[in-house]
DNA sequence: CAGTGAGCGAGCTTCCGCTTGACTT
């Protein structure tokens, strides 16, 4: 006898509770708790299928590349209960995330229960009421062509990782492993590290003084910029081998200053009747937009960058944010907020720092990731109003609370306005000195009069390399053409140009999802297989390769050209 | 006859991506 409830399954438990509140009556919602079958352990198939095609991979490599899946110890229990349940419904609703695993655990789920009732795909990218009921309208059939692709993904990764792992183990060493995804982060610490073994720094000498008008005491610094009309040259001039690098013209358009050069200058420039003045004020409008909300990635680098978590800490931490309701899902690779969410957001923003903090018309961030599947929003605090990290104070605790209030403020600040200001770039020519050259010498000042997102939230930046510390918020004294400055001291300093930085868990994480190489959820496990191979170490925050990686990245490269390249390893 | 050692064969390691909780340290 048929049942009279409505069963619906999802993914994760934690969202079968939500939706279970949106239904209500006459349906059932339980998760699957992910995926429910997988390739056996070619170890673990019968021992009559262990000689034949299926032996190797459980993927029958004569007939077509049939995959051999079983339901395992571990989801036998949840296969049961979603049986049972079927047998007392009138209807089965397949909830899955919609993106290629959720397509196919549609399927798989489909191939498993064998419902005798009506099946209908249903699919939603938040959870809020509105988005439930308009999926429940709005049901689909199961796209064969995605579960297709993720059954290919499944069985190429299962046939790379299982036939070039033992060829690890024959020739450099037991239990190392290689996959499509592994291998392309390991290969990636691994080039950095070359390119740091070829850097052959170059040293190189600037001068900064520090000025003032006659009329008022504020000081503030020049660089400089040119000497005798030739740009001098700072630490970005230089290429890897510590050459000047050479322009199209076929010459370097900038020359490095020797100790000697900078010492000489300084010391004609501190010479009270070299005359110094402005030649020009150029002053530009500044703005700066806020970052997107967050994604897995972005999470795991900000809270990298600001609270020096891992990747895995921020996974672990969000993980129960999002089972006790504070957070959304915080596996996702989009950067959508639903509509209530952004209304939530504007008017929190709005009623702490004012109507005119908010901008003008509601801000959508599209993803850059080359292969965002975006079945969920961004991560954002839960709920149709949000509640304030001061509301959770007490609450919350210690790393929880951490999290939750940079997740808060980064959703706030991107419904938030544009930050502007004014940019002053001032051109001081100094001279003649040391003959007849010129020096001329650079300052710029930002003054930001209005703060808008930066009132909420400031996204933090990895120092570029090589680049010229500059001040974020720098004020100049007013100043005129033509007229004359006083130096009140001139400094040479030498400088030595940097190698390429190691990677870090969060500029790996960056890295990989550019490539579209890995998943939201497997980001963090990503960098805890490398590590457990010995591949690399982490020393501090940077990663250095161990010289197995060295050996397993040239094997591969050697054997496997085309499996390394970093697009082929895209998902 | 007891003890040693060479030689052989069998069994183990491994992928990626989706979810938690059950483990150990």
């Amino acid at each position: 006898m048929p049942g009279t409830k409505k069963l619906v399954i999802v993914e994760s438990p934690a969202k079968a509770k939500t939706i279970a509140q949106y239904l209500g009556d006459g349906y059932e919602v339980l998760a699957s708790v992910g995926h429910i079958r997988d390739l056996i352990e070619p170890k673990n198939l019968p021992a009559e299928l262990k000689r034949g095609s299926l032996g190797k991979f459980s993927i029958d490599v004569e007939n077509g590349f049939a995959p051999y899946y079983v339901v395992s110890d571990q989801k036998k229990k949840t296969v049961a209960e979603l049986k049972r349940a079927l047998k007392g419904a009138d209807e089965l609703y397949l909830a899955t995330d919609e993106d290629r695993e959720g397509e196919a655990i549609a399927w798989h789920l489909l191939d498993e229960l064998k419902p005798k009732v009506p099946v209908k795909r249903m699919v939603f990218h938040e959870i809020t009421k509105e988005a439930i009921q308009r999926a429940q309208e709005n049901t689909r059939d199961i796209d064969t062509a995605l579960v297709d692709a993720q059954e290919t993904r499944r069985i190429l990764d299962r046939l790379y990782g299982y036939e070039v792992s033992p060829v690890l183990w024959r020739k450099i060493g037991p239990g190392l492993s290689a996959g499509r995804v592994q291998s392309a982060a390991t290969r990636l610490v691994v080039d950095r590290e070359r390119e740091r073994l070829a850097f052959v720094p170059a040293g190189y000498w600037d001068l900064s003084t520090q000025l003032t008008t006659s009329a008022d005491s504020t000081q503030f610094e020049a660089r400089l910029a040119k000497l005798g009309g030739s740009r001098v040259a700072t630490g970005r001039d230089f290429d890897d081998k510590g050459q000047l690098k050479v322009q199209t013209s076929g010459r370097a358009d900038a020359v490095a200053l020797d100790e000697k050069a900078a010492t000489a200058l300084a010391d004609a420039l501190r010479d009270a009747s070299v005359s110094v003045v402005v030649t020009s004020v150029d002053s530009k409008p500044y703005t700066r937009r806020p970052a997107a909300p967050f994604s897995t990635s972005t999470l795991q680098q900000e809270a990298a960058r600001k609270l020096r978590f891992s990747a895995r800490q921020t996974m672990s931490v969000a993980q129960g944010l999002y089972e006790n309701g504070y957070i959304t899902y915080m596996r996702t690779d989009s950067l959508n907020l639903s509509q209530q969410a952004i209304a939530a957001a504007r008017a929190q923003a709005s009623s702490l720092y004012g109507a005119e903090s908010v901008s003008d018309k509601p801000r959508v961030y599209a993803s850059k990731s080359k292969n965002a599947q975006e079945a969920h929003e961004a991560i954002r605090p839960a709920g149709d109003t949000f509640r304030t990290p001061g509301q959770l104070e007490g609450v919350l605790r210690g790393n929880d609370w951490k999290l939750y209030d940079l997740i808060w403020k980064r959703t706030i600040a991107s419904q938030m306005a544009d930050a502007k200001g004014s940019t002053a770039s001032v051109v001081i020519t100094a001279g003649p000195v040391l003959g007849d050259s010129v020096a001329e010498f650079a300052a710029s000042g930002t003054v930001i009069t209005f703060r808008g997102f930066l009132q909420a939230y400031e996204e933090s930046r990895d120092e570029d390399r090589n680049d010229v510390a500059e001040p974020k918020e720098a004020k100049l004294p007013p100043l005129t053409a033509g007229q004359k400055l006083e130096i009140v001291d001139v400094e040479a300093k030498g400088h030595e140009t940097s190698a390429p930085p190691r990677y870090t868990e969060a500029s790996l994480v960056k890295t990989l999802e550019e490539l579209g190489i890995g998943r939201p959820s497997t980001y963090a496990s990503i960098i805890s297989t490398i590590i457990d191979r010995g591949y690399v170490t982490p020393r501090g925050t940077a990663l250095v390769p161990n010289w197995i990686a060295f050996s397993v990245v040239r094997l591969l490269e050697d054997y496997f050209t085309d499996l390394v390249q970093y697009d082929f390893t895209a998902g």
